[in-house]
Parts: C-alpha cells; sequence; structure tokens
DNA sequence: GATATGTGTCAGGAATCTTTGACAGGTCTC
DNA sequence: GAGACCTGTCAAAGATTCCTGACACATATC
C-alpha cells in the first residue's frame, strides 16, 4: 500500500522569503525542536508541556508563541469540564523542502532585516 | 528533456538533530539565504560576491564559514594565473525535507544547548 | 481565606548573534 | 617602493535572542 495520502497530493507552493525564513529560525533551535517533536505525540497544554520536556513556563510561552507565528503550531484555548481555561496546542501538517533553488526563490522576495528596520509595513 | 538526474535518485537519509539544527540555523538568515542564492547562478570568490550583495568582507566571510560548517557551500582556495590566490565558494547540493516527522525524529538525536555548554566533544 | 490548578505578561540580566574597522599576510604591475 | 588586487583574523561595539523570577488574572477545592 502507498504511504500515506492525506492531501490532494499538493506540489511544492514555493514559499515566500518572508515565511521561509520565520519557518527556518523557528526551527533552528534546539528547544522549539523539541517542542514539535513533544506535540508530535499528541496535543498538549502549556503546563504540562512545560513539565513534559522541563522548562518554565513563561519560555515556552515565548518559543510557542514563535512556532505559531511561523504556522508549524497551532493553539486553541478551550474550556475544561471543571471551568478553567487551557490552550491546547498541537502541531501543523507543514512540509517544505530545502534546495538551493528553493533558496534562490525565496531570497527574491525578503522584505526583512535587509538594511533598514522595514518595520512600516503597517503602511 | 527531464529536468536533472544527477544524483542516484537519493531517498531522504533522515538527518541527525545537531546537522539539521545547523542547516535551519544556517539557512534562517536573509543574508545567508541570499548568499546561497547569488551562489546558484554560478561559482564566486569571496571579495567579488561581496561587491555583488554590497556587503563587508569579514562579513561575508563569517557568513560564508556559517554556511560551509552546514554543509550548504564548499569553498576551494585556487590561484589564478597571475598568481593571486582566492578562494572560490559554490552551492552544495543538498536537499532536506521539512516535516513534523523529520523534526520529531532529528529532535530524538539533539546533544546541543541542551543545558551544559556541551563544550567537551573533543575528549 | 488559603491552596492548587490554569492563563497571560513584564522587566532585567545573560548569552548569542551580527557588524564594523583595523590589521596581518600574499602576488602582480607601474 | 607605491598601489591594486587577493586572502585571512582580531577586538570591540551593536542588536537579538534567550531565560528567569515576579506579578496579574481567573476557577475549583479544602
Amino acid at each position: 500500500m502507498p504511504e500515506v495520502a492525506d492531501d490532494n497530493g499538493v506540489p511544492p507552493p514555493a514559499p515566500t522569503g518572508d515565511e521561509l525564513l520565520k519557518v527556518l529560525s523557528a526551527l533552528g533551535n534546539p528547544h522549539r525542536m523539541r517542542i514539535v517533536a513533544a506535540l508530535t505525540e499528541g496535543r498538549n497544554y502549556v503546563s504540562a508541556l512545560a513539565r513534559q520536556i522541563g522548562m518554565g513556563r513563561p519560555l515556552l510561552h515565548m518559543h510557542l508563541q514563535r512556532l505559531e507565528a511561523a504556522g508549524l503550531v497551532v493553539g486553541t484555548l478551550e474550556l475544561a469540564e471543571d471551568g478553567k481555561a487551557m490552550k491546547y496546542f498541537e502541531v501543523a501538517p507543514f512540509f517544505y523542502e530545502l534546495s538551493p533553488h528553493v533558496i534562490a526563490r525565496a531570497a527574491a522576495t525578503i522584505t526583512e532585516t535587509a538594511d533598514r528596520t522595514a518595520k512600516e509595513e503597517a503602511k
């Protein structure tokens, strides 16, 4: 039988420079990588996750934020039966290919840290 | 004609955590991405490259070093006909797939910045 | 009320990148 | 020798990222 056939067999979307940049810098960190790995085994809420991989909540919170900004994980705030509000996170079904061509193509559409702070995108 | 058929169609080598970490953090930088892009159009020596993408030599030198350490580019010091020694760089034919599974698998073999400086690998 | 759970944020220090301006060396041509 | 190229390295500053210890807010139980 063929591996998996979830998606409609979408080829390679060719990510933009800024997008790829966010993804790569997000994944290029030991802790963040481990966080994604932990979430791959199942969704979890931040406090529990923090205990599981042994790291402070504030720190985890920040890392999850970074991962979510890159679209690698998604968090949803839901209310438990006992009324507690807890934020569950789970990995997003991402997929990127890294090759010279992909990088070259993406590099053409970068609007970041180039020189100016490029902080004016609100226009 | 079919795209390219260089390699023997090697599947997915499943990179180690440290390796993937180096690759991702190396590529997760605007300048480094642009450098790879520039080299995709053809090999070049550092001084010329520096002028081409407008950045100081010392800086470029450092970035190239990082890229080379990650195995994304390779540099060779050769002597021009007029006796000058120049270091030519070119992109390496790398290829990585980024998906939750790959990350999870790689995360299991990380030996970096975990906690201790892990600076003792010289043993 | 006190305690334990969950959520989030903030300020400040520690640790790492990133960047620049010298400086060293080399060969060749004028 | 002086100038134009190339190579490399270093120290110190600047900018980011990372990390920790408070603090705020909720709800439920003892």
